[in-house]
RNA sequence: GGCCAGGUAGCUCAGUAGGUAGAGCAACGGACUGAAAAUCCGUGUGUCGGCGGUUCGACCCCGCCCCUGGCCA
């Protein structure tokens, strides 16, 4: 899959509430830039408190793409977010616009960068099944199996995994099953020399207060209504779909609501904790991801809005 | 004021015939190619409430004091 067009698009990011959807408006109304959101939740049509999307008036001031395209009781995946993304960008860029990339999923940003393998979709029976036979084996005793079967097939991408990765496994040996070539043999663009096409401005906030800034706005979604939002979403829908209920603020929410149910109900101030304390994870695992990628270059607010003149 | 229980990591707690202590959660670092706000790997960060005493050696035993909760006045 070609990224080509990367190197014609701006892009924007930093770990969550780090202010980066202000910051983008602003630079977007400045320069007539279009807004792609590089968020993997933002993609779900009525999750909006628990993934901050873009307000209305924000979303009126600037054209806004790649939020709602999805319904939350559908899946979704790195590789249709990279083909919509492409199209989408190629379009902005056709209207003579600028495509403004924003958001904080580091793995769609790498894919945006670099490209991704062209390879075969999930197959959920083969991944149950898979699944189903490493649980048998475990109640054996046999707590590698997955591991072992692996490196018959692809030693290469076995010596990399660890035994308990078990979603790595499980896709690595879903592509040789599908494919019969291992894994490791599409797996190429990530290493392949690229030039640095992008400059991608990365918000850096010190830990200690961008804890603080996180907590405060979980804090805000709740009290905004985020607990509504999941019954409104769960009434409509039932259950939502595997990879929107992974969500932050929503798996938390649905995990109080369905312990309603039992005699161990979990109350709503360890919840609002609970999603606090898992966001703030899911900010450290962000900024593990820009320290490793040469094209982030990291900014203060202060410093992108001297740069951008906004 | 008296009696009882307790005071150990950021939080909840375990523990030691007396040999300077460990779990879960949090925190921190790393990995990451069709689930990625997911998942996986690694790291203990501590005047063991305070001051004295006994002891070669005290978080543990003794005394006094401080704090918290409960019961009785």
């Amino acid at each position: 899959m070609s990224t080509f067009f990367a190197k014609n698009c701006l892009f924007l990011t930093g770990p969550t509430a780090s202010g980066k959807t202000a910051l983008a408006v602003a630079l977007a109304r400045k320069i007539g830039a279009e807004i792609l959101s590089l968020d993997s939740m933002a993609v779900y049509r009525g999750m909006d408190i628990g993934t901050a999307k873009p307000t209305t008036t924000e979303r009126a001031a600037v054209p806004h793409h790649l939020v709602d395209v999805v319904e939350p009781n559908e899946d979704f995946s790195v590789a249709e977010y990279l083909e919509l993304a492409r199209r989408t960008a190629e379009e902005v860029l056709s209207r003579g616009k600028t495509p403004l990339f924003v958001g904080g999923t580091p793995l769609y940003m790498k894919a945006l960068l670099r490209g991704i393998f062209d390879g075969p979709p999930a197959d959920p029976a083969l991944r149950a099944q898979l699944l189903a036979e490493a649980e048998h084996a475990m109640t054996r005793g046999d707590i590698d199996f997955l591991h072992r079967r692996l490196a018959e097939s692809d030693p290469a991408t076995a010596a990399r995994l660890h035994p308990n990765d078990t979603k790595r496994l499980v896709r690595a040996l879903e592509v040789f099953l599908l494919t019969g070539r291992p894994i490791s043999a599409f797996q190429t663009q990530f290493s392949e020399p690229h030039e640095e096409t992008a400059t991608v401005w990365t918000l850096d906030w010190p830990r200690e207060e961008l804890h603080r800034r996180i907590n405060a706005r979980v804090d805000a979604m709740f009290a905004a209504g985020l607990v509504t939002e999941v019954e409104t979403l769960t009434a409509k829908y039932g259950t939502l779909s595997f990879t929107a209920r992974q969500a932050v603020g929503y798996r938390e929410v649905i995990a109080m609501l369905e312990s309603r149910e039992t005699d161990t109900p979990i109350s709503l101030a360890e919840t609002v904790e609970e999603v606090k304390a898992h966001t703030r994870q899911l900010a450290r695992r962000q900024c593990t991801w820009f320290r490793s990628l040469p094209e982030c270059r990291s900014v203060t607010v202060e410093e992108f809005r001297e740069i951008h003149g906004v």
